[in-house]
DNA sequence: CTGAATGGATAGCAGTACTCTCTACTATCC
DNA sequence: GGATAGTAGAGAGTACTGCTATCCATTCAG
Protein backbone atom coordinates (compact mmCIF):
# COMPACT_ATOMS: atom_id res chain seq x y z
CA UNK A 1 0.00 0.00 0.00
CA UNK A 2 1.03 3.74 -0.58
CA UNK A 3 1.35 6.43 2.04
CA UNK A 4 -2.58 7.28 1.19
CA UNK A 5 -3.97 4.21 2.50
CA UNK A 6 -1.40 3.85 5.44
CA UNK A 7 -3.25 7.00 6.78
CA UNK A 8 -6.49 5.49 6.10
CA UNK A 9 -5.92 2.63 7.63
CA UNK A 10 -4.37 4.03 10.19
CA UNK A 11 -5.67 7.09 11.61
CA UNK A 12 -2.85 8.62 11.23
CA UNK A 13 -2.75 11.85 9.02
CA UNK A 14 -0.08 11.61 6.41
CA UNK A 15 2.12 14.54 7.29
CA UNK A 16 2.59 12.80 10.46
CA UNK A 17 3.35 9.59 9.17
CA UNK A 18 5.81 11.56 6.95
CA UNK A 19 6.75 13.28 10.23
CA UNK A 20 7.21 9.91 12.01
CA UNK A 21 9.45 8.32 9.07
CA UNK A 22 11.76 11.10 9.41
CA UNK A 23 11.84 10.56 12.68
CA UNK A 24 12.97 6.97 12.45
CA UNK A 25 9.78 5.63 14.21
CA UNK A 26 8.91 3.84 11.45
CA UNK A 27 11.38 2.24 8.42
CA UNK A 28 10.88 3.07 5.43
CA UNK A 29 8.75 1.77 2.66
CA UNK A 30 10.08 -0.08 -0.70
CA UNK A 31 11.05 2.58 -3.10
CA UNK A 32 9.71 0.97 -6.55
CA UNK A 33 10.65 4.41 -8.24
CA UNK A 34 12.09 7.73 -7.04
CA UNK A 35 8.95 9.26 -5.78
CA UNK A 36 6.96 5.90 -4.80
CA UNK A 37 7.08 3.58 -2.05
CA UNK A 38 5.33 0.14 -0.80
CA UNK A 39 4.60 -0.08 2.84
CA UNK A 40 3.01 -3.49 3.92
CA UNK A 41 1.18 -4.37 6.97
CA UNK A 42 4.24 -4.99 9.33
CA UNK A 43 4.37 -0.49 8.47
CA UNK A 44 0.76 -0.06 9.28
CA UNK A 45 1.31 -2.69 12.46
CA UNK A 46 4.34 -0.57 13.84
CA UNK A 47 2.45 2.79 13.29
CA UNK A 48 -0.39 1.26 15.57
CA UNK A 49 1.95 0.51 18.07
CA UNK A 50 3.72 4.20 18.10
CA UNK A 51 0.16 5.74 18.57
CA UNK A 52 -0.67 3.79 21.02
CA UNK A 53 2.71 4.14 22.91
CA UNK A 54 2.13 7.80 22.20
CA UNK A 55 -1.61 7.73 23.49
CA UNK A 56 -1.66 5.22 26.12
CA UNK A 57 1.65 5.58 26.82
CA UNK A 58 2.01 9.30 26.83
CA UNK A 59 5.49 8.33 25.63
CA UNK A 60 7.66 11.14 24.14
CA UNK A 61 8.88 10.71 19.98
CA UNK A 62 12.17 10.15 21.28
CA UNK A 63 10.96 7.77 24.11
CA UNK A 64 9.05 5.59 21.70
CA UNK A 65 12.21 5.67 19.84
CA UNK A 66 13.78 4.40 22.30
CA UNK A 67 11.54 1.43 22.89
CA UNK A 68 10.94 0.45 19.68
CA UNK A 69 15.05 0.07 19.06
CA UNK A 70 14.65 -1.87 22.08
CA UNK A 71 12.07 -4.24 20.74
CA UNK A 72 13.89 -4.18 17.51
CA UNK A 73 16.71 -6.17 19.06
CA UNK A 74 16.40 -9.66 17.92
CA UNK A 75 20.01 -10.95 18.64
CA UNK A 76 19.25 -10.40 22.58
CA UNK A 77 17.54 -12.90 25.68
CA UNK A 78 13.93 -12.01 26.17
CA UNK A 79 14.59 -11.17 29.53
CA UNK A 80 17.62 -8.47 27.98
CA UNK A 81 14.91 -6.94 26.10
CA UNK A 82 12.44 -6.50 28.41
CA UNK A 83 14.88 -4.67 30.89
CA UNK A 84 16.11 -2.30 27.82
CA UNK A 85 11.95 -1.63 26.87
CA UNK A 86 11.62 -0.99 30.98
CA UNK A 87 14.43 1.41 31.26
CA UNK A 88 13.38 2.87 28.43
CA UNK A 89 9.60 3.87 29.20
CA UNK A 90 10.65 4.22 33.22
CA UNK A 91 11.97 8.04 32.88
CA UNK A 92 12.21 9.32 36.76
CA UNK A 93 12.05 12.58 37.70
CA UNK A 94 15.12 14.63 37.37
CA UNK A 95 14.66 16.13 41.33
CA UNK A 96 17.85 14.83 43.81
CA UNK A 97 17.62 11.64 45.87
CA UNK A 98 17.15 12.02 49.00
CA UNK A 99 19.38 9.33 50.58
CA UNK A 100 17.41 8.49 53.39
CA UNK A 101 14.90 7.39 50.33
CA UNK A 102 17.50 5.37 48.76
CA UNK A 103 18.11 3.34 52.18
CA UNK A 104 14.22 2.89 51.67
CA UNK A 105 14.80 1.63 48.48
CA UNK A 106 17.97 -0.86 49.69
CA UNK A 107 16.17 -1.62 52.87
CA UNK A 108 13.47 -3.07 50.48
CA UNK A 109 15.53 -4.93 48.50
CA UNK A 110 16.88 -6.49 51.30
CA UNK A 111 13.83 -7.70 52.78
CA UNK A 112 13.12 -9.15 49.62
CA UNK A 113 15.79 -11.39 48.80
CA UNK A 114 18.69 -9.08 47.58
CA UNK A 115 21.12 -9.69 49.86
CA UNK A 116 24.12 -7.29 48.82
CA UNK A 117 23.78 -3.72 48.70
CA UNK A 118 21.90 -2.20 45.24
CA UNK A 119 22.93 0.83 43.48
CA UNK A 120 19.44 2.54 42.78
CA UNK A 121 21.19 4.53 40.23
CA UNK A 122 22.33 1.71 38.09
CA UNK A 123 18.76 1.39 36.89
CA UNK A 124 16.02 3.73 35.84
CA UNK A 125 13.36 1.42 37.64
CA UNK A 126 15.09 1.63 41.22
CA UNK A 127 15.83 5.82 40.34
CA UNK A 128 12.29 6.36 39.90
CA UNK A 129 11.38 4.49 42.88
CA UNK A 130 13.96 6.59 44.78
CA UNK A 131 13.07 9.62 43.29
CA UNK A 132 9.10 9.42 44.51
CA UNK A 133 10.15 8.73 47.79
CA UNK A 134 12.56 11.61 47.73
CA UNK A 135 9.47 13.87 46.93
CA UNK A 136 7.35 12.19 49.45
CA UNK A 137 9.82 13.04 52.01
CA UNK A 138 10.40 16.64 50.47
CA UNK A 139 6.70 17.30 51.31
CA UNK A 140 7.11 15.85 54.59
CA UNK A 141 5.58 12.15 53.90
CA UNK A 142 7.95 10.32 55.22
CA UNK A 143 6.72 7.30 55.86
CA UNK A 144 5.49 6.07 52.90
CA UNK A 145 8.13 3.63 52.23
CA UNK A 146 6.03 1.54 54.45
CA UNK A 147 3.75 1.22 51.95
CA UNK A 148 6.57 -0.80 49.62
CA UNK A 149 5.42 -4.04 51.04
CA UNK A 150 2.27 -4.05 50.67
CA UNK A 151 2.40 -2.93 47.40
CA UNK A 152 4.55 -6.21 46.63
CA UNK A 153 1.94 -7.90 48.36
CA UNK A 154 -0.96 -6.73 46.30
CA UNK A 155 1.83 -6.36 42.71
CA UNK A 156 2.26 -10.05 43.04
CA UNK A 157 -1.03 -10.95 41.75
CA UNK A 158 -1.20 -8.14 39.65
CA UNK A 159 2.65 -9.15 37.75
CA UNK A 160 1.25 -12.84 37.83
CA UNK A 161 -1.94 -11.99 35.83
CA UNK A 162 0.62 -9.96 33.56
CA UNK A 163 2.58 -13.00 32.62
CA UNK A 164 -0.22 -15.40 32.25
CA UNK A 165 -2.18 -13.02 29.58
CA UNK A 166 0.91 -12.25 27.47
CA UNK A 167 1.86 -16.49 27.72
CA UNK A 168 -1.62 -17.39 26.88
CA UNK A 169 -2.50 -14.36 24.27
CA UNK A 170 0.95 -13.84 22.22
CA UNK A 171 3.00 -15.88 19.87
CA UNK A 172 6.89 -15.80 20.85
CA UNK A 173 7.43 -13.04 18.10
CA UNK A 174 4.98 -10.89 19.78
CA UNK A 175 6.17 -11.04 23.70
CA UNK A 176 7.60 -8.37 24.17
CA UNK A 177 5.70 -5.66 22.12
CA UNK A 178 2.60 -7.36 24.38
CA UNK A 179 4.78 -6.93 27.40
CA UNK A 180 5.70 -2.88 26.68
CA UNK A 181 1.80 -2.28 25.65
CA UNK A 182 0.44 -4.23 28.44
CA UNK A 183 2.57 -2.83 30.85
CA UNK A 184 1.89 0.75 29.50
CA UNK A 185 -1.77 0.30 29.05
CA UNK A 186 -1.31 -1.54 32.55
CA UNK A 187 -0.11 1.23 34.47
CA UNK A 188 -3.23 3.18 33.30
CA UNK A 189 -5.66 0.56 33.98
CA UNK A 190 -4.01 0.11 37.37
CA UNK A 191 -3.84 4.21 38.16
CA UNK A 192 -7.74 4.18 37.01
CA UNK A 193 -8.76 0.51 39.37
CA UNK A 194 -7.21 2.12 41.78
CA UNK A 195 -8.67 5.40 42.23
CA UNK A 196 -12.22 3.29 41.54
CA UNK A 197 -11.07 1.30 44.59
CA UNK A 198 -9.96 4.43 46.65
CA UNK A 199 -13.40 5.84 45.76
CA UNK A 200 -15.04 3.06 47.44
CA UNK A 201 -13.27 2.50 50.42
CA UNK A 202 -13.74 6.56 51.05
CA UNK A 203 -17.16 6.04 50.53
CA UNK A 204 -17.29 4.41 53.66
CA UNK A 205 -14.48 5.98 55.38
CA UNK A 206 -14.22 9.68 54.59
CA UNK A 207 -18.18 9.95 53.98
CA UNK A 208 -19.17 13.70 55.89
CA UNK A 209 -21.48 11.52 58.64
CA UNK A 210 -18.98 9.01 60.28
CA UNK A 211 -20.97 6.51 59.22
CA UNK A 212 -19.63 2.88 59.96
CA UNK A 213 -22.04 1.23 57.77
CA UNK A 214 -20.08 -0.85 55.33
CA UNK A 215 -17.40 -3.10 53.34
CA UNK A 216 -14.43 -4.52 54.04
CA UNK B 1 9.56 35.87 54.58
CA UNK B 2 10.08 37.69 51.57
CA UNK B 3 9.72 35.72 47.58
CA UNK B 4 13.72 35.67 48.57
CA UNK B 5 13.42 33.67 51.63
CA UNK B 6 10.55 31.24 49.89
CA UNK B 7 12.76 31.12 46.95
CA UNK B 8 15.50 29.73 49.24
CA UNK B 9 13.61 27.55 51.33
CA UNK B 10 11.78 25.58 48.30
CA UNK B 11 14.62 25.47 46.40
CA UNK B 12 12.40 26.94 43.40
CA UNK B 13 13.86 30.29 41.58
CA UNK B 14 12.36 33.53 42.53
CA UNK B 15 10.73 34.50 38.52
CA UNK B 16 9.17 30.78 38.76
CA UNK B 17 7.42 31.71 42.12
CA UNK B 18 6.23 35.02 40.48
CA UNK B 19 5.12 32.97 37.72
CA UNK B 20 2.94 30.01 39.91
CA UNK B 21 1.49 33.68 41.67
CA UNK B 22 0.56 34.74 38.22
CA UNK B 23 -1.07 31.32 37.13
CA UNK B 24 -2.59 31.17 40.87
CA UNK B 25 -1.23 27.85 41.87
CA UNK B 26 0.09 30.31 45.23
CA UNK B 27 -2.23 32.65 46.59
CA UNK B 28 -0.30 36.51 46.77
CA UNK B 29 1.63 37.20 49.70
CA UNK B 30 0.43 39.66 52.34
CA UNK B 31 1.14 43.13 50.72
CA UNK B 32 3.08 45.77 53.27
CA UNK B 33 3.65 48.33 51.08
CA UNK B 34 3.17 47.86 47.18
CA UNK B 35 6.08 46.00 46.43
CA UNK B 36 6.84 44.37 49.04
CA UNK B 37 4.76 41.09 50.21
CA UNK B 38 4.97 38.79 53.06
CA UNK B 39 4.92 35.02 52.72
CA UNK B 40 4.37 32.43 55.72
CA UNK B 41 4.49 28.58 56.02
CA UNK B 42 1.15 27.82 54.02
CA UNK B 43 2.99 29.37 50.92
CA UNK B 44 6.09 27.39 51.59
CA UNK B 45 3.95 24.28 52.36
CA UNK B 46 1.60 24.97 48.85
CA UNK B 47 4.66 25.44 46.92
CA UNK B 48 6.53 22.54 47.78
CA UNK B 49 3.26 20.88 46.77
CA UNK B 50 3.00 22.22 43.66
CA UNK B 51 6.26 21.23 43.04
CA UNK B 52 5.45 17.73 43.98
CA UNK B 53 2.30 17.46 41.81
CA UNK B 54 4.95 18.92 38.58
CA UNK B 55 7.65 16.43 39.17
CA UNK B 56 5.79 13.03 40.75
CA UNK B 57 2.91 13.61 38.99
CA UNK B 58 3.72 14.82 36.15
CA UNK B 59 0.74 17.60 35.99
CA UNK B 60 0.62 20.30 33.81
CA UNK B 61 0.35 23.42 35.25
CA UNK B 62 -3.55 23.89 34.80
CA UNK B 63 -4.23 20.67 35.93
CA UNK B 64 -2.36 21.77 39.53
CA UNK B 65 -4.40 24.81 39.50
CA UNK B 66 -7.58 22.42 39.17
CA UNK B 67 -6.33 19.67 41.80
CA UNK B 68 -5.26 22.73 44.21
CA UNK B 69 -9.29 23.88 43.69
CA UNK B 70 -10.79 20.69 44.39
CA UNK B 71 -8.31 20.39 47.85
CA UNK B 72 -9.80 23.83 48.70
CA UNK B 73 -12.98 23.32 48.71
CA UNK B 74 -13.81 23.77 51.99
CA UNK B 75 -17.40 23.54 52.60
CA UNK B 76 -17.57 20.08 50.63
CA UNK B 77 -17.56 16.09 52.09
CA UNK B 78 -14.33 15.03 51.76
CA UNK B 79 -16.02 11.84 49.58
CA UNK B 80 -16.86 14.48 47.47
CA UNK B 81 -13.30 16.37 47.54
CA UNK B 82 -11.51 13.23 46.67
CA UNK B 83 -13.47 12.75 43.56
CA UNK B 84 -13.21 16.15 42.36
CA UNK B 85 -9.21 15.81 42.64
CA UNK B 86 -9.45 12.24 41.42
CA UNK B 87 -11.00 13.82 38.34
CA UNK B 88 -8.64 16.42 38.28
CA UNK B 89 -5.54 13.92 38.12
CA UNK B 90 -7.41 11.51 35.71
CA UNK B 91 -7.19 12.75 32.11
CA UNK B 92 -8.34 10.33 29.46
CA UNK B 93 -6.41 10.28 26.44
CA UNK B 94 -8.58 11.76 23.69
CA UNK B 95 -8.90 9.25 21.47
CA UNK B 96 -12.32 7.56 20.21
CA UNK B 97 -13.90 4.36 22.85
CA UNK B 98 -14.16 1.50 21.44
CA UNK B 99 -17.73 0.36 22.07
CA UNK B 100 -16.47 -3.43 23.18
CA UNK B 101 -14.13 -1.32 25.44
CA UNK B 102 -17.04 0.02 26.99
CA UNK B 103 -18.84 -2.83 27.31
CA UNK B 104 -15.60 -4.16 29.03
CA UNK B 105 -15.81 -1.50 32.02
CA UNK B 106 -19.61 -1.85 32.01
CA UNK B 107 -19.57 -5.70 32.46
CA UNK B 108 -16.45 -5.61 35.04
CA UNK B 109 -18.78 -2.90 37.10
CA UNK B 110 -21.79 -5.21 36.90
CA UNK B 111 -19.56 -8.23 38.36
CA UNK B 112 -18.58 -6.24 41.17
CA UNK B 113 -21.69 -4.87 42.78
CA UNK B 114 -22.42 -1.99 40.21
CA UNK B 115 -26.53 -3.43 39.72
CA UNK B 116 -27.29 -0.90 37.19
CA UNK B 117 -25.63 -0.04 33.70
CA UNK B 118 -23.33 2.86 34.41
CA UNK B 119 -22.14 5.98 32.05
CA UNK B 120 -18.55 5.63 31.69
CA UNK B 121 -18.51 8.98 30.13
CA UNK B 122 -19.68 9.86 33.67
CA UNK B 123 -15.98 10.06 35.14
CA UNK B 124 -12.40 10.92 33.94
CA UNK B 125 -11.81 7.82 36.11
CA UNK B 126 -14.11 5.45 33.95
CA UNK B 127 -13.07 6.79 30.17
CA UNK B 128 -9.59 6.62 31.28
CA UNK B 129 -10.27 3.01 31.94
CA UNK B 130 -12.65 2.74 29.03
CA UNK B 131 -9.63 4.44 26.84
CA UNK B 132 -7.17 2.09 27.58
CA UNK B 133 -9.29 -1.07 27.06
CA UNK B 134 -10.00 0.74 23.65
CA UNK B 135 -6.54 1.77 22.73
CA UNK B 136 -5.44 -2.30 23.81
CA UNK B 137 -8.11 -3.75 21.25
CA UNK B 138 -6.70 -0.74 18.58
CA UNK B 139 -3.71 -2.81 18.29
CA UNK B 140 -5.46 -6.36 18.76
CA UNK B 141 -5.15 -6.96 22.07
CA UNK B 142 -8.77 -7.67 22.94
CA UNK B 143 -8.73 -9.78 26.09
CA UNK B 144 -6.92 -7.17 28.36
CA UNK B 145 -10.10 -6.90 30.19
CA UNK B 146 -9.24 -10.45 31.42
CA UNK B 147 -6.86 -9.16 33.71
CA UNK B 148 -9.31 -6.57 35.19
CA UNK B 149 -10.15 -8.61 38.04
CA UNK B 150 -6.71 -9.67 39.42
CA UNK B 151 -5.68 -6.29 39.16
CA UNK B 152 -8.60 -5.23 41.07
CA UNK B 153 -8.04 -8.20 43.70
CA UNK B 154 -4.21 -6.97 44.07
CA UNK B 155 -5.08 -3.53 44.60
CA UNK B 156 -7.74 -4.18 47.05
CA UNK B 157 -4.68 -4.32 49.55
CA UNK B 158 -2.87 -1.78 47.90
CA UNK B 159 -5.96 0.13 48.77
CA UNK B 160 -6.65 -0.89 52.05
CA UNK B 161 -3.04 -0.19 52.75
CA UNK B 162 -3.29 3.36 51.34
CA UNK B 163 -6.21 4.24 53.24
CA UNK B 164 -4.07 2.79 56.47
CA UNK B 165 -1.51 4.90 55.68
CA UNK B 166 -3.25 8.39 55.50
CA UNK B 167 -5.41 7.31 58.36
CA UNK B 168 -2.36 7.49 60.49
CA UNK B 169 -0.38 9.50 59.20
CA UNK B 170 -2.30 12.39 58.77
CA UNK B 171 -4.38 14.90 60.51
CA UNK B 172 -7.78 15.16 59.06
CA UNK B 173 -7.20 18.77 57.76
CA UNK B 174 -4.48 17.06 55.79
CA UNK B 175 -6.51 13.76 54.42
CA UNK B 176 -6.91 15.27 50.72
CA UNK B 177 -3.56 16.71 50.58
CA UNK B 178 -2.07 13.37 51.60
CA UNK B 179 -4.55 11.19 49.23
CA UNK B 180 -3.67 13.51 46.26
CA UNK B 181 0.20 12.86 47.41
CA UNK B 182 -0.40 9.34 48.00
CA UNK B 183 -2.28 8.95 44.97
CA UNK B 184 0.07 10.39 42.06
CA UNK B 185 3.28 9.40 44.58
CA UNK B 186 1.76 5.71 44.59
CA UNK B 187 1.52 5.31 41.14
CA UNK B 188 4.61 6.11 40.08
CA UNK B 189 5.56 3.57 43.10
CA UNK B 190 3.15 1.23 41.63
CA UNK B 191 4.46 1.73 38.55
CA UNK B 192 8.28 1.11 39.20
CA UNK B 193 7.24 -1.65 41.96
CA UNK B 194 5.55 -3.81 39.00
CA UNK B 195 8.69 -3.34 36.54
CA UNK B 196 10.37 -5.01 39.55
CA UNK B 197 7.75 -7.55 39.57
CA UNK B 198 8.08 -8.41 36.29
CA UNK B 199 11.86 -8.20 35.83
CA UNK B 200 11.69 -11.15 38.50
CA UNK B 201 8.96 -13.01 36.87
CA UNK B 202 10.78 -12.37 33.29
CA UNK B 203 13.64 -13.87 34.79
CA UNK B 204 12.42 -16.90 35.43
CA UNK B 205 10.53 -17.72 32.65
CA UNK B 206 11.70 -15.98 29.51
CA UNK B 207 15.15 -16.11 30.30
CA UNK B 208 16.80 -17.07 26.98
CA UNK B 209 17.49 -20.87 27.74
CA UNK B 210 14.52 -22.49 28.98
CA UNK B 211 15.31 -23.05 31.99
CA UNK B 212 12.15 -24.01 34.67
CA UNK B 213 14.51 -24.16 37.75
CA UNK B 214 12.50 -21.20 39.70
CA UNK B 215 10.00 -19.32 41.29
CA UNK B 216 6.39 -20.12 40.75
C1' DC C 1 -2.38 14.40 -21.13
C1' DT C 2 -3.93 15.99 -17.02
C1' DG C 3 -4.58 16.10 -12.32
C1' DA C 4 -4.11 13.93 -7.98
C1' DA C 5 -0.78 11.61 -5.16
C1' DT C 6 3.98 10.82 -3.61
C1' DG C 7 8.72 11.38 -1.60
C1' DG C 8 11.69 14.44 0.30
C1' DA C 9 12.89 18.65 2.43
C1' DT C 10 12.26 22.93 4.85
C1' DA C 11 9.60 26.19 7.35
C1' DG C 12 6.06 27.35 10.37
C1' DC C 13 2.82 26.92 14.25
C1' DA C 14 0.55 26.05 18.74
C1' DG C 15 1.13 24.73 23.41
C1' DT C 16 3.84 24.38 27.69
C1' DA C 17 6.65 25.92 31.30
C1' DC C 18 9.25 28.69 32.33
C1' DT C 19 12.77 32.87 32.09
C1' DC C 20 14.02 37.54 31.09
C1' DT C 21 13.44 42.30 31.17
C1' DC C 22 11.61 46.40 32.60
C1' DT C 23 9.53 49.89 35.60
C1' DA C 24 8.60 51.49 39.48
C1' DC C 25 9.22 51.46 43.89
C1' DT C 26 11.00 50.08 49.18
C1' DA C 27 14.28 48.67 52.61
C1' DT C 28 18.47 48.99 54.56
C1' DC C 29 23.15 49.66 55.43
C1' DC C 30 26.87 53.08 55.70
C1' DG D 1 21.00 60.92 52.53
C1' DG D 2 22.70 58.21 49.02
C1' DA D 3 24.23 53.78 47.24
C1' DT D 4 22.77 49.17 46.95
C1' DA D 5 19.94 45.35 47.02
C1' DG D 6 15.56 43.41 46.95
C1' DT D 7 10.58 43.47 45.36
C1' DA D 8 5.88 43.58 42.90
C1' DG D 9 3.75 43.35 38.77
C1' DA D 10 3.41 42.67 33.95
C1' DG D 11 4.64 41.63 29.24
C1' DA D 12 7.86 39.70 26.03
C1' DG D 13 10.97 36.17 24.93
C1' DT D 14 12.86 31.35 24.99
C1' DA D 15 13.49 26.37 24.36
C1' DC D 16 11.36 22.37 23.39
C1' DT D 17 7.84 19.22 21.49
C1' DG D 18 4.80 17.38 18.17
C1' DC D 19 2.95 18.10 14.62
C1' DT D 20 1.25 20.78 10.09
C1' DA D 21 1.86 23.35 5.85
C1' DT D 22 4.16 24.37 1.76
C1' DC D 23 7.08 23.45 -1.92
C1' DC D 24 9.01 20.86 -5.77
C1' DA D 25 9.98 17.36 -9.06
C1' DT D 26 8.29 13.17 -10.27
C1' DT D 27 4.96 9.69 -11.29
C1' DC D 28 0.94 7.11 -11.41
C1' DA D 29 -4.09 6.55 -12.65
C1' DG D 30 -7.69 7.37 -15.86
Amino acid sequence: MRVGELSKRSGVAVPTIKYYLREGLLPAGVLTSPNQAHYDDEHLRRLRLVRALVDVGGLSIATVREVLAAIDTRDDSLHNKLGAVQEAISQPSAAELDPLAVADVQAFFARHGQTECIDVTESNVTLMLAAALSSARSIGHDRIHELLDPYLEGLKIIAKADLEYVIQHTSPDDVIEAMVIGTLIGDTVLKAVRRLAHAEVSRGALSGSPDPDSSN
